[in-house]
DNA sequence: TTGACACGACACCGATAGGTGTCATATAAT
DNA sequence: ATTATATGACACCTATCGGTGTCGTGTCAA
């Protein structure tokens, strides 16, 4: 068995924005309680809560009960799944440029 | 300006596995037209359309058209974007592993 | 010239995503 | 003891997603 109990797709966990925000926020402290994440968004404390359950199971995030807080900590290991399906494709941009590209390339450099 | 006429995010272009079936497919040959990308799938030609359709929006993927096919092929560029945001946190499995997470690959190997 | 084929453009549909607000409960602070 | 805080669990709503079928048109083959 290469990975663990994974009830959702990791591809899906950073499809959204504010879950890759999460991640970033998550990555910069240990542990962060919720109620410290949500009033980094505009939207509600149910909806990073639904967030942080999504991302919870892609196994992304780890929580552990302390007091009345929930504590979120970043675990980043299924992003190499990513990695691995990304690096694949690095061959056909290192190569593999096509035309249109290249001359975006040129404009963009 | 780093990117281009993105309408579509990169992630969620790649967050379905149809659509990664899809970039796997066009990565091991040059162009393939609509119908034959179509038989591979269970799926319905409209349906596989409407995946390749998403792929364009995100410039993973460019079309042309040739008598009565539209061929596609893969455009890997915008997968740098993918790479760039994930190997930031290689450095979270490289050294910082969760004790649970150590655990777990003590398992695995 | 007739028929098969490849496709785009629709209209349509059910399920899910992403947000809201509310309520009950456990914990902390006064 | 009372009040404020932090959270989970719901019910709910709307927009989007991922699929379907159909129709019209351009292209190729017989």
């Amino acid at each position: 068995m290469s990975e663990k109990n994974q009830l959702r797709d990791v591809f899906d966990a950073i499809a959204d924005p504010t879950r890759r925000r999460l991640i970033r926020l998550l990555s910069e402290a240990k542990e962060i309680p919720l109620h410290e994440l949500a009033i980094q968004f505009q939207m509600g404390r149910t909806a990073v809560s639904k967030h942080l359950t999504i991302l919870k199971e892609a196994g992304l995030v780890l929580d552990r009960k302390v007091g009345r807080e929930t504590l979120f900590r970043l675990n980043a290991a299924p992003l190499r799944e990513i990695q691995d399906w990304v690096a694949f494709y690095s061959k056909f941009w290192n190569a593999n440029l096509t035309r249109l590209n290249q001359l975006l390339e040129e404009e963009e450099e």
